[in-house]
DNA sequence: CTTGATTATCGTAAAAATACGATTAACAAA
DNA sequence: TTTGTTAATCGTATTTTTACGATAATCAAG
């Protein structure tokens, strides 16, 4: 009997290896409501320091600064000491490299 | 002084409310390996079942259960009853939906 | 009806993530 | 040097996630 016909997919999904281990780490650090506002919070307040995200956020400094440095590991933000503050402000190259990849794969 | 000039950020994130829940919850849904895994393979073998997945990762019926689950709650897939088996396969609207937002707001 | 096949769910253990207060470290200012 | 500011890290409690075996539910086949 002939099978019905398979659409394509709507997607590739073509990535593998460390690429695609770098990708779910990006997915995995932004999965996350608290770390979404963070980067949100980076694309209105460039340069800021922690302490005006603490301010902005209602979570104990220390929760902050785990948050950063869970995007900071997965590439989504840069740190600069400044100082006894850091400023935070979005990775541009590795939001890059998100784009291109997800556009080419979704 | 002046100010040095604030460049403009290398995206908008422009997403609220609802919209950013479902966005978040489908980033941490795809943001596990296993679960990449998963989609990867519904790329390539649109409509299988359960059972070819639990044969093709090495874990548990059980765990690849709990799994699937977790993607069709957050709307990636969608399963189809048929007989004892249930078919999965790309949930193709929804991942337009992803598509589209990410493009926008990235 | 009984048997076999398939998959979801239950119960639970182990691991990871999330949160907080307290402390430490690093630097600036007095 | 002393004091104050800022943020990272430590230790730890709680919650969530991940994983598994066992069981239950559903359906097809005999």
């Amino acid at each position: 009997q002939t099978k019905t016909a398979i659409p394509p997919a709507c997607c590739t999904l073509k990535i593998a290896g460390k690429e695609q281990e770098r990708l779910v780490s990006m997915l995995k650090a932004l999965g996350n409501p608290i770390r979404f506002e963070i980067v949100k919070f980076l694309v209105t307040h460039p340069g800021c320091i922690t302490g005006d995200i603490v301010e902005y956020l209602p979570i104990a400094q220390a929760t902050v600064s785990q948050h950063l440095k869970v995007l900071k590991d997965a590439g989504w933000i840069s740190g600069v000491i400044e100082g006894t503050a850091t400023c935070y402000q979005l990775d541009e190259k590795t939001i890059g490299w998100f784009r291109s990849v997800v556009t080419d794969i979704f």
